[in-house]
DNA sequence: GGTCACACCTATTTTAAGCCCTTCAAC
DNA sequence: TTGAAGGGCTTAAAATAGGTGTGAC
């Protein structure tokens, strides 16, 4: 259908140019509508306006689709189209959406709502066919606030009891890391951060690999994990020219956002990194820091499983040890070793040489923070007396009533006088 | 053009203002400028990108498709963020966290009318503050509830503004201190919170 | 009602562990007991309120009809809060237990009566129950997702959590990297028990990747 | 154009871990 | 320039209910 097609809303083909909009698009000569806008550029307010000039012309057979419905299915082909997906997607989309329609509750939804659903459909066909797209594109492509997306996104995922397959980290590195401008020199890329981009994707993928085993990806956002690790393997491809660049500086010469998160990840990775050093004879004596060992990420994913296995140990057992030794001393602490479960991301290079670290998540490594107030699952039954004094502390005497009053009248006045300078 | 054009309610730097009864005056409705203004910005940008791309792709036909591959070049259309509202709240001070209380002292646990005792605070902020306090001053809360006060609006407010002034001067004071210390470096200053 | 059928658990934080005292039952006990943290509950004093006269008359109160059309009561002990509509429905809510939900309930309509509506105590019941406890070893959330597909959801681009609706249950369970786990939608305490009593060894399985 | 049947905003509670913002402190 | 810290948002559930968006009939 791309381009010489036929209108989605009356099925002419008399399709034709109109540039009167900065973009120019194609508009069906027979009912008015814009078929192809320069992409999503319809929004709710342009849409009042194509209400007007687009009359409703039955063309006899059924349609029961609703203005709406239609609007949806010609952005969710248009944004198949921006995005360049295979032809077959669009259909599968489209599928969705129509099927999304079939539902009352979607039919009566929020315009909003109408509109993120176009994103959700294409996602979840993208999903299926393990086509790797993030929600925070859909979102940008539809200016879709991500929690209204997110919401839409649930809904209809559990309304038509779909199989949506998580997003593929792997497939999603060679997309998005191919995306940095990196790979050939130019006026802001010196040529000493040229770097080969099978290279690139290869060591990146290879650190996604490891941070997913040492559980830095369970629960975060997949796209700031992939770009701490974009970094880091094109730091260690050329160490002596790039240790001195930052993440925010390589995210800027490479001309992608650099994602809040990405900072942590990058800590956390190294944090790793440092560990495995450490299982490596000839680097323990090098006395490695966050910064240094950059320069031995090659040898250390040579090893990579080896040395994972070694610098972690299992961290179960240990917690499990740990909450019985909790036990047994009592509920007074709250402090206590802390201690024993030392970070296994601790950065700190004094606390080298100890044993092991824990693996697991970063979260469970975080000193306990609890301040249970609960000791109190009391003895309440539910039918004790209730005293007449502790109601009346919530109530009003007539005198504060009478203050209660004045005040709020005289605030009123305040109010609707703002300023008596 | 206006891509987004969602109203969000949520109006943050101008503390939702009006509710309750009176204070009709512009209300929700918010239009809440700033942030749209980014949006559409950016986004007219990124879309005059995609525009090109679609008529490269059309031009093009051929892709390059790498055989069984579906990954291949698509441009950098991957982002990351989308957009959020700001949620941002200013951070109370020590004197403002007492007039907090002091607040509750007067009205009680209506969080809409405390609000308008503080006029650069919205409600949401009120109810948040009342909930924080809760979990770690519980005490304090219930000593300010049942240690009633009449309720003085003006009093308050006269008292709330020399607060914050004060607030204002010392900060200023501490930047001024700050940049033309150098030289002195030892005063026993600090204040610690009074009372 | 009231009177549960397991032992309350004990008042320690820690000691979520029980001594597993009949180690009988067909499957293995998780010898964990999820901690109650929420109790939602509703009842009706069976008469029309003035709302704005509540307001006026008790200073533990909000009210915004333009913003929402109910009162918003707290108390201190319980520490609870309460949404008073003009039907005479009351929600009670932040109770830790359902003894706790309806003390708090019958002290909300005390205040209301004192107040000189002819208030009544009508059906109290319990609407929802929340729950949380920690497995104390990780979870591979993206492996759990994949074998139980058709009861989870898991998007870590929205929420670290891994959504999970059990079969044959109303509970739905939060299940983190971490090991905690939250519970809720259930209106008896022992359906909480026995979603988590379920859930367990399945955790178990995706303790390691 | 009115009815109908939904959606869905406001609001309350509570836990989990991550994200994301601002502010302020060492360098 | 970096980080840390603090705070508030996301998700699930459930009841309550007016006002209004939404589209079919």
């Amino acid at each position: 259908m791309p381009g010489g097609g036929r209108c989605p809303d009356c099925g002419s083909a008399e399709l034709v140019e109109d540039s009167h909009y900065s973009q120019s698009q194609l508009v069906c000569s027979d009912c008015g509508c814009v078929v192809t806008e320069g992409v999503l550029t319809t929004t709710y307010s342009d849409e009042g306006n194509l209400r007007e000039v687009t009359y409703s012309r039955s063309t006899g057979e059924n349609e029961q689709v609703s203005r709406s419905q239609q609007r949806g299915l010609r952005r969710v082909r248009d944004l198949c189209r921006v995005l360049q997906l295979p032809p077959t997607f669009e259909d599968t989309a489209v599928a969705y959406y129509q099927q999304a329609y079939r539902h009352s509750g979607i039919r009566a939804a929020r315009l909003q709502k109408k509109e993120v659903l176009v994103g959700c459909c294409v996602l979840i066909t993208c999903r299926q066919h393990n086509w790797p797209l993030t929600m925070g594109t859909i979102c940008t492509l539809l200016y879709a606030d991500l929690d209204a997306f997110s919401g839409t996104y649930m809904q209809i995922v559990k309304l038509l009891g779909l199989d949506v397959p998580s997003l593929c980290l792997a497939d999603l590195v060679k997309t998005y890391c191919s995306s940095f401008k990196l790979f050939q020199a130019s006026p802001s890329v010196p040529a000493k951060y040229v770097e080969d981009k099978e290279k690139m994707l290869s060591r990146t993928l290879q650190l996604v690999e490891l941070a997913d085993e040492t559980w830095l990806v369970t629960g975060r956002h997949p796209l700031p994990v992939i770009t701490a690790a974009t970094f880091l393997a094109w730091q260690s491809l050329r160490p002596s020219d790039r240790l001195t660049c930052s993440l925010a500086r390589f995210c800027k010469l490479a001309n992608v956002d650099l994602p809040y998160p990405a900072s942590s990840r990058l800590q956390e990775l190294l944090a790793v990194l440092l560990r495995m050093a450490e299982q490596l004879a000839w680097l323990q004596v090098l006395k490695l820091n966050k910064r240094s060992v950059v320069k031995h990420i090659s040898d250390l994913l040579q090893h990579r499983r080896t040395l994972v296995r070694k610098a972690f140990r299992d961290g179960t057992a240990e917690m499990e040890a740990q909450e019985e030794e909790r036990q047994g001393q009592g509920q007074g602490q709250g402090r206590g070793k802390e201690e024993g479960g030392s970070s296994s991301l601790d950065l700190s290079e004094e606390k080298r040489g100890a044993s092991p670290a824990l693996l697991l998540p970063p979260c469970m490594l975080k000193p306990p923070k609890r301040i249970r107030p609960t000791p109190s699952v009391s003895t309440v039954t539910g039918d004790e007396n209730i005293s007449d004094s502790e109601i009346e502390q919530y109530l009003r005497t007539p005198q504060e009533v009478r203050d209660f009053l004045k005040a709020q009248a005289a605030r009123q006045a305040a109010v609707s006088v703002p300023n008596p300078p | 053009l206006t891509p987004v054009q969602t109203r969000e309610q949520e109006g943050k730097s101008t503390p939702d203002a009006g509710d309750d009864d009176q204070v009709e005056e512009e209300v929700d409705e918010g239009p809440l400028l700033v942030p749209r203004v980014k949006v559409a910005e950016d986004g007219s940008i990124i879309l005059d990108e995609e525009s090109l791309t679609v008529e490269v792709l059309r031009t093009k036909g051929p892709c390059v498709v790498e055989e069984n591959d579906p990954i291949f070049e698509r441009g950098s259309t991957t982002t990351y963020s989308s957009f959020r509202k700001s949620y941002y709240s200013k951070p109370w001070s020590n004197k403002e966290t007492d007039m907090f209380f002091l607040a509750i002292s007067m009205v009680g646990t209506d969080f809409s009318m405390i609000g308008q005792l503080f006029p650069h605070r919205a409600r949401i902020e009120i109810k948040n503050k009342f909930k924080r306090e809760e979990k770690t001053n519980g005490w304090r809360i219930d000593k300010a509830f049942q240690e009633k006060r009449p309720f003085d609006f003006d009093f308050f407010a006269h008292l709330l503004q020399k607060v914050l002034a004060e607030e204002e001067k010392r900060k200023q004071k501490s930047v001024k201190n700050q940049s033309l210390k150098e030289k002195k470096s030892s005063k026993p200053r600090k204040n610690v919170k009074a009372k | 009602s009231v009177q549960p059928s397991l032992e309350k658990s004990n008042s320690l934080p820690l000691a979520s562990i029980t001594p597993m005292t009949s180690m009988t039952s067909v499957s293995e006990c998780s010898g964990i007991v999820p901690q109650l943290q929420n109790v939602v509950s509703t009842v009706n004093v069976a008469c029309k309120l003035d709302l704005r006269k509540i307001a006026l008359h008790a200073r533990n109160v909000e009210y915004n009809p333009k913003r929402f059309a109910a009162v918003i009561m707290r108390i201190r002990e319980p520490r609870t809060t309460a949404l008073i509509f003009s039907s005479g429905k009351i929600v009670c809510t932040g109770a830790r237990s359902e003894e706790q939900s309806q003390l708090a309930a019958r002290k909300f309509a005390r205040v209301i009566q004192k107040l000189g509506f002819p208030a009544r105590f009508l059906n109290f019941k319990i609407q929802n129950l929340v729950g949380s406890c920690d497995v104390r070893f990780p979870i591979r959330l993206e492996g759990l997702v994949l074998t139980h597909q058709q009861f989870s959801s898991y998007e870590p681009e929205l929420f670290p959590g891994l959504i999970y609706r059990m079969v044959n249950s109303r509970v739905v369970l939060l299940i983190f990297a971490s090991g905690k786990v939250v519970l809720t939608g259930a209106k008896e305490r022992s359906e909480i028990y026995e979603a988590f009593e379920k859930i367990y060894p399945i955790l178990k399985n995706f303790e390691k990747a």
